[in-house]
DNA sequence: CCACATCCATAACCGGAGGTTATCGACGCA
DNA sequence: TGCGTCGATAACCTCCGGTTATGGATGTGG
C-alpha cells in the first residue's frame, strides 16, 4: 500500500493532539479535510486507528502500532531528503548555510571568509532561518549547519560549536523614559512588555525574557514578531522592550532605538550547529574547520 | 517536502531499469506518466536524479544518494504497515496465513487443529499466494505466516521451518502416451513441453523443471499459469507436462489428469514461512510452535 | 433549564495532479 | 536510407484533496 509522508504527519498530529480540530489548525488544513484523510488511512489500512468521542479521538492499538512506526518513516525520508541535498551542494560547490538573524556578527564573515580561503571556487550561500522554526531547514537538508544561538531545542541530533559569548543588552524605544541611563538592572526591566518571537518555546523564550532572573514573576507580551525588521518597528513604536545580543547594537542600529547594558542577566553564546545523523560532507567539515579556528 | 512511497517505487524502478519505458512497463503505467513524475521528483528535490541519454537514464550523484536511501524509507514504512496489521489481526483475533496453492496438504490442517486448540476463540483465515508474487502479502503484512515450498526466495528476512519432505511426480494428460507406464525417469521427460508458472524466476523456476537433472539441456515452456485451475486445465489440454508434488495427486486429483512416479529427481519440502524482522506476535508464536509439533 | 460551545461527520463544490493515448524529434544501426 | 528505440510533449479525462456551509450529539454555564 502506498501512502504520502503528508498523511503520515496528519496522522501524527492528530495522534499527538488527541483533537481533530486543533490538528487541523496545526496543520493549516480544515478540519473535515482531515476527517476524511484520517478516514481513507483507516480503509486502506483496513483498521480503526481512534475511537471517535465527543473529547476527541483516542489511538486503538493498532494506532498506537502506527504512531510507533510513523516516526521511523518520516525520519528516514528526511534523512533521504538531507542525503540529496547535500550531494547537489556538493555537485554545484555549494554551500548553504542557515542563521538566526540575531546570530549574524563579525565572527561569521570571519568564518566564511577562512571557508572560501580553503575551497576556491566554492560558494556560500546564507538563508535566514524563521524564527518561528529555526531548525527546519537543517533537518530537511536545505542548509548543511546553520549559526545559531543557545539554548538549542532538541540538541540530541545536532553538534554543536560554541563560537563566541557575548552580554546580553536591552533594546528599546529611543523615548522610552528608561532610556535616559545609560545602564539599567534587569530588575528595572521587570514591569515593562516584551517584544517575542513567535515559536519561542520552552527554554529558549525563557532564555530571552530571561526567566531565570524573573524569579517567577510573569511576563506581559507587548507583541509577537516574525522578522527583524517587524521586531525592530514594534520595539521602536513602544509595543515593548526587548533583550538582544551586544552586537545587535552594531548591527541592528537605528535613530529610534536605543540600546542600553543591563545587569544581572546571563550572556548569549552563538553556536555553529549542523545534523550528526550523518557524516559531514567534506566541504561542511572545511566549514567546521574553520569555525573552529575562529572561535575565541 | 512531502513525497508518496508510490513516486519512490517509481524512482526505484527506473533507477534499476536504467531505461524509462522498461520501468514504465515493470509498473505498469505508461511511459509519459513516468517521465512526468520523475521530472516532478527532481524539481521538487531541486536536482538532477538522472542524466538522459539515447540509451536510458543514469544517475547523477544526487541520483545515487536517493537511490542508497529510498530501499530504507519504503522498508520502514512496510514495516509500519506490518505492525498495524499485525494489531489489528491481535484486535479481532483473527490469524492470516497464507498458502501457495501446491504447499496445501494433511499436515496444514494438523497445524491449524493443533493451534485452534492452543487458542479458542481464535480464528485462521487462509488466504491462497498468488504464484507470480508469492511473498508479496507477507512483507505487507497481509498475512503473518505463509506454507510455501523450497527454494525460497530472499531468504535473509524472513525464518523458515520445514514441515515435511515429499517425492516429486509428474503430472500430464491422462490421454498422454507417457501416462502408459506407471513410473518413469526423468530423462523420458527432458523433451517434453512443461507448463510453468508467470513469476517463477532464479532458483524456483530451476527447481520445477529440475535444471539440476537436465545437465544444461533446455526446457521448453508450452504454457504459463496464474491459478491452479489453469493449470490443470492446461495439463489436460496437453498444453505441456509438469512436476508437481506427490500429494497433488490427492488434492488435484482429476480424470482427466495422471499423476506418474518419476525417478531421478529431487524431493520436495514444505516450509512454514514467517518474516522474522520483528518479534512475532504471540498468536503467530502459538501457531509456530504448533508447527514445529506437526513437523516430522 | 435552556442557550451555547465544542467536537466530529456530512454534503456540495472546485481545482489540480496523475493517468491515458497519440505523436514527435533524436539518434544508433542494419 | 529506413527502421527501431529512446525520452519529451500535447491534449484530454477522471478522481482526489482541498474548501465552505451545515448538521447531530454531548457537555456546560448563566
Amino acid at each position: 500500500m502506498d501512502v504520502d509522508t503528508r498523511l503520515l504527519r496528519y496522522f501524527r498530529a492528530v495522534a499527538e493532539e488527541g483533537n481533530l480540530t486543533r490538528a487541523a489548525a496545526r496543520l493549516y488544513v480544515s478540519q473535515p479535510a482531515l476527517t476524511k484523510q484520517i478516514r481513507q488511512l483507516e480503509e486502506r489500512l483496513g483498521a480503526r486507528l481512534f475511537v471517535r468521542s465527543k473529547s476527541g479521538m483516542a489511538l486503538t492499538g493498532p494506532g498506537q502500532a502506527l504512531a510507533a512506526a510513523v516516526p521511523g518513516v518520516l525520519g528516514s525520508w528526511v534523512e533521504a531528503e538531507r542525503a540529496v541535498r547535500a550531494a547537489e551542494a556538493e555537485r554545484t560547490r555549494v554551500l548553504r548555510i542557515g542563521f538566526l538573524a540575531s546570530a549574524a556578527n563579525e565572527k561569521t564573515q570571519d568564518v566564511i571568509a577562512a571557508f572560501r580561503a580553503s575551497r576556491p571556487g566554492w560558494r556560500v550561500e546564507m538563508r535566514q532561518a524563521s524564527w518561528g522554526a529555526p531548525i527546519e531547514g537543517m533537518v530537511s537538508g536545505e542548509v548543511e549547519a546553520a549559526f545559531m544561538r543557545l539554548p538549542f531545542p532538541s540538541r540530541e541530533d545536532f553538534a554543536l560549536l560554541p563560537l563566541l559569548t557575548e552580554p546580553r543588552c536591552v533594546a528599546m524605544a529611543a523615548n522610552h523614559p528608561l532610556a535616559q541611563s545609560a545602564s539599567l538592572r534587569f530588575e528595572d526591566l521587570l514591569d515593562e512588555p516584551f517584544v517575542a518571537a513567535p515559536g519561542a518555546t520552552g527554554a529558549f523564550r525563557d532564555h530571552w525574557i530571561a526567566a531565570e532572573a524573573r524569579g517567577g514573576r510573569p511576563v506581559r507580551i507587548g507583541a509577537v514578531t516574525e522578522h527583524p525588521d517587524d521586531w525592530l518597528s514594534a520595539i521602536a513604536n513602544g509595543d515593548g522592550i526587548a533583550l538582544a545580543p551586544a552586537s545587535a547594537a552594531r548591527y541592528y542600529a537605528r535613530p529610534d532605538i536605543a540600546y542600553r547594558e543591563v545587569e544581572g542577566i546571563a550572556p548569549s553564546t552563538v553556536v555553529l550547529a549542523w545534523p550528526n545523523t550523518a557524516r559531514p560532507t567534506p566541504a561542511l567539515a572545511d566549514f567546521i574547520a574553520a569555525a573552529r579556528e575562529a572561535a575565541d
